[in-house]
DNA sequence: CGCGAAATCATTCGAAAGTATGACGACAGA
DNA sequence: TCTGTCGTCATACTTTCGAATGATTTCGCG
């Protein structure tokens, strides 16, 4: 079985983009600790208090981190879930639930986005929710989504749904 | 008409662990720039030393904070599948193509009727096909979709369609 | 760098789906 | 016989989908 993964590695443009924005962060961390020292020298002593301040930033910016890491994977789903089956695959070659038939995938020209949302429409999500889940416009999503069904000759989505099991192109 | 079904979140205990967890990381980070602070005064003295460290400390818990992210999401997605291939391995032990979960339709107090017209939403059809092919009005079958609808907790027929392959009602 | 394929987004409009509510007959069981 | 459930149907209304188009941006690849 041919496996051809997409290792799905950044652009260039998205490393500069993380580097820059990762660097603005980070100083924003240290003008934060910093501002809390300067408050600390005008008003109050406290003991400790870069321990303090570095724990609170720490986990502020922590928190903001899995925040955006979370975001970040929204859009990876289905490639992740992908990667995921593989592996399973490697593992457990008997009784393998799902693996997706890329080779039906390629024969219908359904694009890897076609596919992302096909799954989440077969998971049961709106439009809209989709659009939101992938950060997209609710527009975007339709115009997948038509394509899709154009693709799968399917006029419904629940249609799409169906038949897109019976390609093996969703679990 | 109230269904109280079993959410499946995170429960309390989980919450509880991310807090507890958070706080020692958070703490971490604060002890990482007191030691910073400390190897300084002992070595070298370096200018706006406050923000540089609070600045790394920020950036790398970031990062930490943004894997961590990532590995969440990744390991909740191997749960969901493995517990969709445990309820399957259940309903479907070995060449039985599907066995109706009988208990799960009582419990969910489903009529044969309403079941009926899931089996035809899961085959794509529309509400006026489902009528047709039923021999009633597509008024009765919008009422039957409604009802089932309530009782799986859906609100498109596409989720229906999913819960009701969860629950076993549908192959 | 240029080109084609994807992905993105918008607008409009008709069709389909879903909500809410009420009603009526059949029928089983207390 | 009364009660509750089920199946049937209707009306009115809101929301969501989907089709058809065109446009722009981004990405992958030679």
């Amino acid at each position: 079985m041919e496996r051809t993964l997409v290792p799905l590695r950044p652009t260039d443009y998205v490393k500069k983009q993380i580097l820059i924005y990762g660097l603005i962060y980070g100083l924003c961390g240290g003008l934060l600790i910093a501002a809390l020292k300067l408050i600390e020298y005008r008003f109050i002593v406290v003991e400790h208090s870069i321990e303090i301040y570095g724990g609170l930033t720490a986990l502020i910016f922590a928190g903001v981190g899995i925040w955006f890491g979370l975001r970040l994977t929204r859009k990876e789903q289905v490639i992740v879930e992908r990667e995921l089956i593989v592996e399973r695959e490697v593992l457990v070659p008997a009784g393998t639930p799902f693996a997706l038939n890329e080779a039906r995938r390629q024969e219908l020209a359904i694009t890897k986005r076609e596919l992302e949302i096909l799954g989440l429409i077969a998971h049961g999500l709106s439009n809209r929710e989709i659009a939101e889940k992938l950060f997209v416009s609710e527009n975007t999503v339709k115009t997948h989504s038509s394509r899709l069904f154009d693709k799968l000759s399917a006029k419904r989505r629940t249609q799409a749904v169906q038949r897109g099991k019976e390609f093996g192109l969703i679990p």
